[in-house]
DNA sequence: TGTACATCAGTGAACGCGCGTTCACTGATGTAC
DNA sequence: TGTACATCAGTGAACGCGCGTTCACTGATGTAC
């Protein structure tokens, strides 16, 4: 079984997901394709099985980074937001493949299993970590049905304030844009260093959040 | 020719961009398939054809929708920033299956063609207008490798400022971040008016860019 | 310690499917003299 | 005005492919008495 979900990594890695076979899969393990039907119900399955592996994957490493860069001052809180903002755009770096599974177009008829809420709220509880306790200059609060998304958030994520948990969706939106107008290819010739844009997008987002820019190195 | 240009849009716009088989499309036109390759010397470029008609459908739209929002104070430029953004996320949720294409996952192993260059220059135009002019706010000028990239963009489209082509990259990422969020469904049990997301969030934006908030109708 | 039986990982053949693309062709339309 | 020829839109059969999935099975491993 572990060497079914490795080899399936493998092959996503090689492939990306819409050339995902489980026959492909089977041939790599020296088995019938019908073997793997004792370890998985489907293809979808299957898929299901690489989707909630990467968001595990994703926020391992966003953990990780999050915990190299501990502290609690403003410096350190900014610091570690741009550290673990960067480290997605690393791991989209090092899995394009993945990326693109959990980000890119969704495969036809796929609805999200309830499996992958939980590696969903680990990736949003370390972006949002950084942004405890902001209050100052995050922006207008949200109005209508969006105020009740918005507190539901922030209650849910180290009680935020609704302004806050706007600004941190636009955040949200403007991470995930920017990677995927990158990898998905709107920035040829348009952009020469990929990383570069990200970075000081990120730098205005945290001087547009709130976080301190004092006592940076630099 | 312009039947078949048709028919795959209405094919498209059924069953979505992976799903899209030339023999479907030369069935619908009552046709055996291999007639479609006198029009069309692949599926690739038939796909291509319709990458270039959903930019052209999309700049339609925007433009249309810029025109209605004409003037030249400050308010109006607000006005019409807040108009072409929001056709932006109507006319994806008009094409859903047009914006997967353009902005999902590209399809492997497909480079785009010089044919989309100027649609999307259209596109690009008529989003930065509104931005004309613009110098209080827009925050840090770019550097590095990004400051010649941000320094080229804004002299091809009306002359911008380094420093408001940052914010504009930053403010394109957003736009496009908050639409696949949605589309691509991330915002299940997140976010319950979507729309209501995107309008805040591009106020915010307006705000963030400097574009004046006073005169505005409520 | 030895036998009987159940479990279970993996096998191999087969199903039906729809796809992209090629190829030699037919028959109507249009043009040139 | 009438004939000869070229152009070209569309035809139909066939190619080879890889896919997801089912199904009845074999043979080894492990458990119970």
């Amino acid at each position: 079984m572990a060497d079914l979900t490795a080899e399936a990594r493998r092959q996503l890695a090689a492939v990306g997901p819409a050339a995902l076979s489980v026959r492909a899969v089977a041939r790599a393990l020296g088995m019938p394709s019908s073997g793997v039907y004792r370890y998985v119900a489907s293809r979808d399955e299957l898929l299901t099985l690489l989707i909630v592996d990467g968001y595990d994957s994703l926020a391992d490493r966003l953990e990780t980074t999050a915990a190299e860069q501990s502290g609690d001052g403003p410096a350190a809180r900014r610091r570690r937001f741009l550290a673990v903002t960067g480290a997605v755009w690393d791991w989209a770096d090092d899995h394009p493949h993945e990326y693109a599974l959990l980000y890119g177009t969704p495969v036809p008829g796929y609805a999200a299993p309830e499996a992958t809420i939980a590696p969903v709220e680990r990736l949003t509880a370390v972006l949002l970590e950084p942004l405890e306790g902001l209050r100052a200059a995050a922006g207008p609060a949200p109005t209508g049905l969006l105020a009740a998304d918005a507190a539901a958030v922030g209650a849910r994520f180290g009680n935020l304030e609704p302004s806050t948990v706007l600004a941190a969706l636009g955040l949200w939106a403007t991470i995930f844009g920017v990677i995927s107008l990158h990898r998905f290819g709107h920035t040829h010739n348009v952009i020469s260093g990929g990383r570069d844009w990200f970075v000081q997008t990120m730098e205005m987002q945290a001087d547009r959040l709130g976080l301190d820019p004092r006592d940076l190195p630099s």
